[in-house]
DNA sequence: AACTGCTATGAGCATAGCCGCATAAAGGGC
DNA sequence: GCCCTTTATGCGGCTATGCTCATAGCAGTT
């Protein structure tokens, strides 16, 4: 017993955690959003938007694949990569208002003085 | 037209991956789990559902307060800490909707061979 | 005052993960 | 076949952080 009546199993809290430490890294955040809206883009593209090396930047999108945010088709020699879900946009949109809301009440309480 | 420049700043992605990195942690996750929706308790019955040690359970409070997401009030000796913001109940709620999706799609994949 | 129970914090170890260098693998053109 | 381009991967350094032990701080009781 113990308050256990609503608690996730720990494989979901595995999952959950999992899938949020994708997102904890800036470097993947950047390349999610380079990516975003069916905006399809080749690896190479990618290293001169964001600047990091072709291998960082390939990891990175593996992560994210088998993770199945976003899947790549071959041109040729190139792989290009697209988003696969609108869920990691819905995300960030969700917690860029709270981080907005928060840092008005911060800015009302100076105003406040 | 409008989506080409729509790269979110440094500062941004630097503060949206820090939350994220705080859902990244199955310790943190749990104990928001322990405190959702109004369920106030204080760190020693925390320490007694998840089995971590009282310093860890404190620390990772304290990272969750400076973020926002939990508060705490005395009582007496003991801080009871409640979930301030509904947000992480409902990020999980999709994250864990979207896995689902997902094993349900594997599962039709493995059925039709 | 001292004592007790509850929580926070400094110190340190161990592990995880980012990141780049060098190299391998795969596909296309000659 | 060879060579070039593009992407993936083994290796290693470095930093960040989870986690614990021990200790300090804080509120209440006597």
């Amino acid at each position: 017993m113990a308050a256990a009546d609503s608690m996730p199993s720990p494989e979901l809290l595995e999952e959950l955690s999992g899938f949020f430490r994708l997102l904890s890294e800036p470097a993947r955040l950047q390349l999610l959003c380079q990516l975003k809206h069916g905006k399809a883009r080749d690896v190479t593209s990618l290293i001169e938007a964001t600047g990091f090396s072709q291998s960082h930047i390939s990891r990175q999108l593996g992560q994210l694949q088998r993770a199945g945010l976003i899947r790549c088709e071959r041109d040729g020699t190139r792989l290009i990569y697209v988003v696969t879900d609108p869920l990691v946009e819905e995300l960030c949109n969700l917690v860029q208002g709270r981080l907005r809301q928060r840092l008005e009440k911060q800015l009302q309480q100076l105003q406040a003085v």
